[in-house]
DNA sequence: GATGAATGAGTCTTCATTCAT
DNA sequence: AATGAATGAAGACTCATTCAT
């Protein structure tokens, strides 16, 4: 068998289920899972019904396939902005603003995973969990543990802060318009966030 | 010449509503609107399939009809803590406390008020903003804009804060395991706020 | 017992069921029997819906003790203007007259007597046929045979040639417009069919 | 890359929507749209329930389309018979006689279409109406205007005329026993209305 | 005799999924 | 690998009818 046949392949096949998978997220985003038609999202790709299901063997495996490929990508959108920052004032800054940087210009992604974040089939949240566990990590690792050694922060307690920021970050950012502009901005849910972790004065050595 | 009474047929049929809107309630919290079954709603209810539709034209109505009910419940359990209360730093936490209260004593209303909060039909949506709407009101007029007066919270912008304080309770409230408990506190959550709030030693006069 | 309270009794009885007919009579006819609506009939008539099935025991049975009546009162209509005349040209002018008459004064009767006569359930055509029975009888005695003996019509079939005559009465009467005026008038039907009977020149004596 | 050929797939299209247009007059003919049942139509036509679902929107599009098909056929049918005579009274015999031939060949399209014809719900029958216009025109057009012009008619109001001549014939052709035998001959018939329309003697030149 | 809450059989319609080619 | 005709389970909704009071 030639090689360059087999690249050839394994390429369009690539390029189908990436296409695939953009049609899936642009229906998924607009209707929901439930609402989702299989058969809108091949037509959209520009194939037919069965195609799908050559690359994946259900609506719900599609779905999964959605939220790891969107989750990581979101993740690692944040992380990477996180990372780029040394001072820990700006960590937190970095967190909000490419959160909302992210909604903001990857519209139908944002929907798409804050709609599954809230949806009622417990197997989608677990996935959606799975994916995100590595974000927590990263605040609790990156800004809170740092933040408290160096006293920007009161002692905090990681996990539950973590929690709590990624609780606002969720909540403020998924409300935007129909312009998918955010009604707050991230500096002013920052500064918020910022106040409230910040180091007080009775609590200052 | 009607043989029941007239008050005996309302009774029986505040009943029977009720019945069916509790069912609904379990139903449309475990499955969600598009997932849930008319059929098992009635049946749920010790009713007949045909039931549901004496008393709500569609399922849809019936959705509608929940979300005024339950949304308007819980605004009002709300409400109620926070004017239970004078003091400003109190009513902030009891706004956070009564409203953790409410999912773990009503976790039916409140996962079903919390998905539909983020389910993707616009037109639930408005309807929650709708109810929810005069609990914005409150928050601004009987925590932010006293805190403000009284010298407790540094200058915010109400509705924007009032924003953030629902958003804050609901992802927080949000979070809870199989047991309807919370993950976070109330207290927790509301000392973050406060904290977000408070004046802070620049800001003091 | 008294014998007028079993009178007011029996009156009142009569009145509901006229009433019943009278509503059953206008739903029919504006919707078909399969779309007209048993509930929709009590309502109009002032009553709830289980009385209609106290007067009778089915849909079914309403629509032909409808057909009974209407058919009947149809029927005595054509015929006692045909016999006020005693030419046999007038008689069948009369014939067309009330008939077209009939469709434009009890609107609702004729579209429900029309509409039943094509429609695809057996059973109603068939009791339409026993009802509309005497008219032939009528049309063959009292207009074909003397016509005949006077000299005025050619030799006819007395039964085919009142077919024909229903059928064009029928055909015309039902074409109306939505005020219930009939396209065609009585008088040219009439003077359609009176020259399609008359006897012709060659057949003359 | 599609594997069936598309004339294949063209060609199976065909004989699938053919099949079910079929099984769909008979359930028509036979029940009427509200009673016809959508699913005995797949069945019918050795399909499954949905396949109907596949070629026509909507049980009332399936109609509509029955309607289009049958009632063009049925013009052509008998447009075709009146204009292979070139004799006025031929033609008026053959207008009758293919009428009444198509009522015995084609008994579930006469049946049906004669159904519909006086079928409550206006949007059938103005579909109807549609479809037959050109046979009115041609029955003015080629019978009734040349027959004035040869003197075989006496003068006569075209569009009346060709509206009474429908009535006739289907008022008629509807009148058939349990074998799709019509009760009247179309020669009956067609002698009924040349009488009508005939010169007479006073109106002679 | 009258009521109207309750029933449940019946139907249209949707759409994820299969599979022959 | 791609196609799309066919499938059939599932579910919202209607409404004639019953019956306890």
């Amino acid at each position: 068998m030639p090689r360059y046949a087999q690249d050839q392949l394994e390429k369009i096949k690539q390029e189908t289920r990436a296409s695939l998978v953009r049609s899936a997220l642009a229906e998924f985003a607009q209707y929901g899972f439930e609402q989702a038609n299989v058969n809108r999202i091949s037509e959209k790709a520009g194939f037919a019904k069965g195609t799908v299901y050559n690359y994946f063997p259900s609506k719900q495996a599609l779905m999964l396939a959605l939220i790891e490929e969107c989750g990581t990508e979101h993740v690692a959108w944040v992380s990477a902005a996180i990372r780029a920052e040394q001072d820990i004032t700006r960590r937190l800054e970095a967190f909000f603003e490419s959160g909302f940087s992210f909604v903001e210009q990857q519209p139908l992604q944002a929907r798409f995973l804050l709609a599954t974040l809230y949806s009622p089939g417990s197997e989608f949240r677990t996935a959606m969990g799975r994916v995100y566990m590595p974000l927590f990590g990263l605040i609790a690792a990156e800004i809170l543990l740092p933040g408290m050694a160096e006293g920007v922060f009161r002692p905090l307690d990681p996990p539950q802060t973590a929690s709590l920021l990624m609780t606002l970050y969720l909540g403020t950012a998924s409300q935007v318009d129909e312009h998918n502009k955010t009604r707050l901005t991230a500096l002013a849910t920052a500064d918020f966030a910022m106040r409230a972790l910040h180091v007080s004065d009775g609590e200052r050595r």
